[in-house]
DNA sequence: GGGTGATCATTG
DNA sequence: CAATGATCACCC
């Protein structure tokens, strides 16, 4: 059964993230009496929400880590069978105003990628989900030359976004950050930073890792 | 609407 | 055929 409260420690938590490695995802869910979408088109966050519920995260929506107690958040990421991502990795919201004076360390970008435990998933699409196939979870840190590289695309982003160049902000900036829609639809708007200072209406934007960045985490992990 | 979890699907 | 821009489901 599903745990139901948070790990007190690291260790803990590593510990609920080996017992799922080679585990499939309807094995998984079966353990729990939780069905199994035959794909994932109408239901996209489905496999973050089932590895959220193994691992004794809190449900629903924080603008925090998964595991705020220890400092971690928690990223499943689909890979092909080469282990390579498939997708790119969501990191959080971007705020469009007020951004005058945001530093990086104490940016949400920071602070969600701080400390990660990534669960890679075997995200082929001609795989039914229910075989996909848990690979090992391991803890990670940013930092170094990693955070740098992130660092310098964020600082990038926000500097057009504080110049009131959102609109011309497309998903090509940045090496391994990248900005682009994040939204229920594209009748979604959000206020942001406009040519002239003022404040305009536009598309909710994320930030999202490359699949060159999260590739190399993965790669420096199963090397 | 803002935020979480992401993958979809059109197109360059 | 990969990547960008769009979208799906759920919570508050």
């Amino acid at each position: 059964m599903f745990p139901n409260s948070p790990p007190s420690s690291i260790d803990e938590l590593l510990q609920r993230a080996e017992q799922l490695a080679g585990l499939t995802l309807g094995e998984l869910a079966h353990s729990a009496n939780i069905r199994v979408p035959k794909d994932f088109k109408r239901e996209k966050g489905w496999s973050g929400q089932l590895l959220e519920l193994a691992l004794g995260a809190q449900a629903g929506s924080k603008a925090q880590q998964d595991f705020a107690n220890i400092g971690v958040e928690l990223k499943t990421i689909p890979i092909d069978a080469n282990g390579n991502p498939l997708e790119t990795t969501y990191v959080c919201y971007a705020h469009l105003t007020n951004v005058a004076g945001s530093q990086w360390q104490t940016s949400s970008v920071r602070n969600k990628l701080g400390k990660v435990l990534w669960v890679p998933i075997d995200g082929r699409r001609d795989i039914p989900p229910s075989e996909r196939c848990i690979a090992t979870p391991f803890l990670w840190s940013l930092h170094g030359q990693q955070e740098q590289y992130l660092r310098q695309d964020w600082e990038e982003i926000m500097d057009m976004i504080a110049m009131g160049e959102i609109e011309s902000i497309t998903a090509r900036h940045g090496e391994y950050l990248q900005l682009r829609p994040k939204a229920a639809n594209g009748s979604a708007l959000t206020d942001a930073i406009g040519q002239n200072g003022q404040i305009v209406q536009t598309r909710p934007r994320g930030f999202y890792l490359r699949k060159e960045f999260t590739g190399k985490i993965l790669a420096d992990y199963f090397a």
